[in-house]
DNA sequence: AGCTCTTCCTGAAAGC
DNA sequence: TGCTTTCAGGAAGAGC
């Protein structure tokens, strides 16, 4: 599932055969995922691609201005935001090479290659965004997780009386952790995931903060996680999963402590700790054994499929 | 404010 | 063996 380390990968890959190149033509599968199908296909043929960047979840291609041959509308808009959700794929490829099933957008580029957006589940999104519509989507989802500032992380949390786990995964807080970085991060940090953050110190947050952006950066050096569907540009898998410390590793034992890493939901999420490296915070309503109850079947964990 | 539940979707695997 | 059920999860929205 794409994060923000698998995000980065794909957009790191897709700058190095984009930026230039022009769009000469777009073919559409289902179409349920994107915001203005109709827009797309016809205002993209004959746009230049300017630029690859991330922000957040989301990969942000910028086309360059319209050519002003006559019937410019300068409307157009100029953002191509993709968001590959649980299962989406977007890779380069030589446009007589065959398409995996679930390919739902195709863009033929001038150098005879094609951007393909391949997506099982569709729950990506794409949308067409003007300019004034990016700076509004920016604000919306946060300061991003790599750069955000020990003072900056520390007003986004401080008094907040939810769950530590769940503002991480809050993308108006933090943009670009999901569930994978949540709790490797939360393991590093020593903090239990169902911390309130209104409790936790002022070190306890600086601590989080600095595991969130190792683990972040980690994963980006071993091009993110392949966990179920995740491939780069080139479609390539990422490393990182070898290296998870808590995701996916229920019952087995913690490498700091050897305790057993045990699994509960949190702010609806599966949440992977370890019990003796992160203690459950005292919560006089709920004692640990009713928190226990709520422990899903745990089996069928074991289906990811790790690459290698 | 923040929690839970539901919805979207598919494929894999558990359960019978 | 084969059909049915369950489950994962990012994000948004409803309802409490």
């Amino acid at each position: 599932m794409p994060e923000l380390p698998e995000v980065e990968t794909v957009v790191r890959g897709l700058r190095t055969a984009l930026p230039g190149r022009c769009i000469v033509s777009v073919r559409l599968g289902k179409t349920d995922f994107i915001d203005d199908p109709v827009t797309l296909g016809e205002s993209l043929p004959g746009r230049r691609i300017a630029a690859v960047e991330r922000i957040g979840k989301f990969i942000h291609l910028q086309l360059a201005p319209e050519a002003s041959n006559g019937s410019t509308h300068s409307d157009a808009p100029s953002h191509l935001m993709v968001h590959l959700g649980m299962t989406g794929r977007l890779v380069v490829r030589a446009a007589d090479e065959p398409a995996p099933p679930h390919t739902h957008v195709y863009f033929q580029l001038d150098d005879g290659r094609e951007l393909r957006y391949t997506d099982i589940r569709r729950f990506g999104q794409m949308l067409l965004l003007r300019d004034a519509k990016i700076a509004e989507l920016r604000e919306r989802l946060g300061e991003d997780a790599l750069t955000i500032s020990a003072d900056e992380f520390q007003r986004r949390l401080a008094g907040r009386r939810a769950r530590i786990k769940a503002l991480l995964l809050d993308q108006s807080v933090l943009r670009g952790v999901g569930n994978i970085y949540a709790d490797e991060s939360l393991w590093r940090a020593r903090l239990h995931p169902a911390r309130l953050a209104a409790k936790l110190k002022k070190e306890d947050i600086d601590r989080l903060r600095q595991a969130v952006q190792r683990v972040l950066g980690d994963a980006i050096r071993l091009r993110g996680s392949s966990i179920s569907d995740f491939v780069d540009s080139n479609g390539q898998p990422g490393g990182y999963q070898r290296w998870h410390r808590v995701y996916a590793r229920e019952d087995e034992p913690c490498y700091r402590c050897h305790a057993i890493i045990r699994r509960v939901i949190v702010a609806g999420r599966s949440s992977h700790f370890c019990p003796r490296c992160q203690p459950a915070p005292r919560t006089p309503g709920k004692p640990p054994a009713k928190r226990a109850a709520r422990t899903r079947r745990t089996s069928s964990q074991k289906r990811f499929r790790r690459t290698r």
